[in-house]
DNA sequence: AATGAAGCCAACCGCTCTCTG
DNA sequence: TCAGAGAGCGGTTGGCTTCAT
């Protein structure tokens, strides 16, 4: 059994560290009966040899009849995500709008998973802005180098072609649509940082001149627009000659422009003022529904003024196959569901509204 | 097959909040 | 209004498992 070993300082005669299933059965038996009642009091009633405490979080976080186990879904994933950029680290009141799922649970989840997630994507996870710093820039050799071999030669390796497609699809999407991500990102600081970097900085970016750095940039962002948004039988657009005209938001359909409101991308999602996110057309910048035949806003990045912003799942709308094989999957019916819920909650949207005038 | 590193997650710690008298 | 007790919460720990070498 996993967990924290007995300690060694058992005062009290309180015993610490796993249970066991005598004192689960124990436990359960008696709150099935009676009830928890006072916690403190429990444990002598119930003939356990533990504190209140330590009952209170074994019941909450394991024993609970309504505990729903096993791996987190994309939909949960994704509300996770997205709660946590307007609440943060309040674990609890995450929980409150995943049913079955406890504050433990998704604090390890978010902890172990979903951080490290939005961080190969360029994403901080406490801002849940792209990141900015630039040992950032440290990855992008990799990535160049990533990206060239992969395209080398995409007539004859086309990753998009025939039966492995899917297969492809699946295995390479998320990192694919990461690393497209973070390049963007990449992008995005370059063009718009108004801090110049470091010589020291700039040195990670490896031998190339700054220039022919961004000429590859350049290039790969073209072929991977080009080839992944073909292959979602999407129609390119001509990248400007200038990366600091990329028009993202026409080119990466996936990509929010971090730089312009969003049109068209966004529908509103319950009060779009209450997440101060709205732009003028009324879309709120929390609820990122994909439009039909385009790919899913991957990350809606707030303008200056804005808090934070939406990392949308992506991997099933990325996934073709998974059209066909789960087309019942809808991430903006969860979604919107999930958030109609949240703002249909009285002190979820007080606790809102605190939350963003704090902001 | 052995070993070390990394991942995972149940459980504990200590602080804060809420309730009650 | 205040103090104490109980409950709740977020952060952290550390042992087991899995993966990589």
């Amino acid at each position: 059994m996993m967990g924290r070993s007995p300690s060694s300082s058992e005062e009290n005669g309180l015993k610490k560290g796993p249970w066991t299933p005598e004192e689960d059965r124990k436990l359960i038996d008696y709150i099935e009966r009676n009830g928890h009642g006072s916690w403190r009091a429990l444990p002598k009633l119930a003939g356990l040899n533990r504190c209140g405490k330590s009952c209170r979080l074994r019941w909450t976080n394991y024993l609970r009849p309504d505990i729903k186990r096993g791996k987190f879904s994309d939909e949960e994933e994704q509300i996770i995500i997205n709660l946590h950029a307007v609440l943060g680290n309040k674990w609890s009141a995450i929980a409150t709008h995943l049913p079955g799922r406890t504050d433990n649970e998704i604090k390890n989840f978010w902890n172990t998973h979903l951080k490290k997630k939005l961080l190969q994507m360029g994403i901080d996870p406490v801002t849940h802005r792209p990141r900015t710093d630039l040992s950032l820039l440290a990855n992008l050799p990799q990535l160049l180098s990533a990206a060239a071999s992969h395209f080398v030669n995409p007539m004859n390796n086309n990753p998009w072609d025939n039966n492995s497609l899917s297969l492809r699809l699946h295995t390479d999407a998320t990192q694919q649509l990461a690393k497209l991500q973070l390049l963007h990102n990449i992008v995005h600081v370059l063009s718009t940082s108004p801090v110049t970097p470091t010589m020291e900085a700039l040195n990670h970016l490896g031998t190339l001149p700054l220039h022919d750095q961004h000429d590859h940039l350049h290039e790969y962002l073209r072929m991977n627009s080009q080839f992944e948004l073909e292959g979602l039988g999407i129609s390119t657009i001509n990248l400007a000659s200038n990366p600091n005209q990329i028009p993202y938001s026409s080119t990466f359909p996936s990509l929010i422009d971090v730089n312009q409101p969003t049109h068209n991308v966004h529908q509103p999602i319950g009060n779009s003022k209450v997440f101060n996110g709205d732009d003028s057309d009324g879309n709120d910048q929390f609820g990122a529904i994909p439009k039909e035949n385009s790919l899913p806003p991957l990350v809606s990045v707030l303008d200056s003024t804005d808090q934070c912003f939406t990392v949308n799942r992506m991997e099933n709308k990325m996934n073709p196959s998974d059209h066909i094989s789960n087309p019942s999957t809808s991430t903006s019916t969860t979604f919107g569901g999930a958030w109609g819920e949240l703002l249909d909650d009285d002190d979820a949207g007080d606790s809102f509204l605190l939350d963003l005038q704090r902001l």
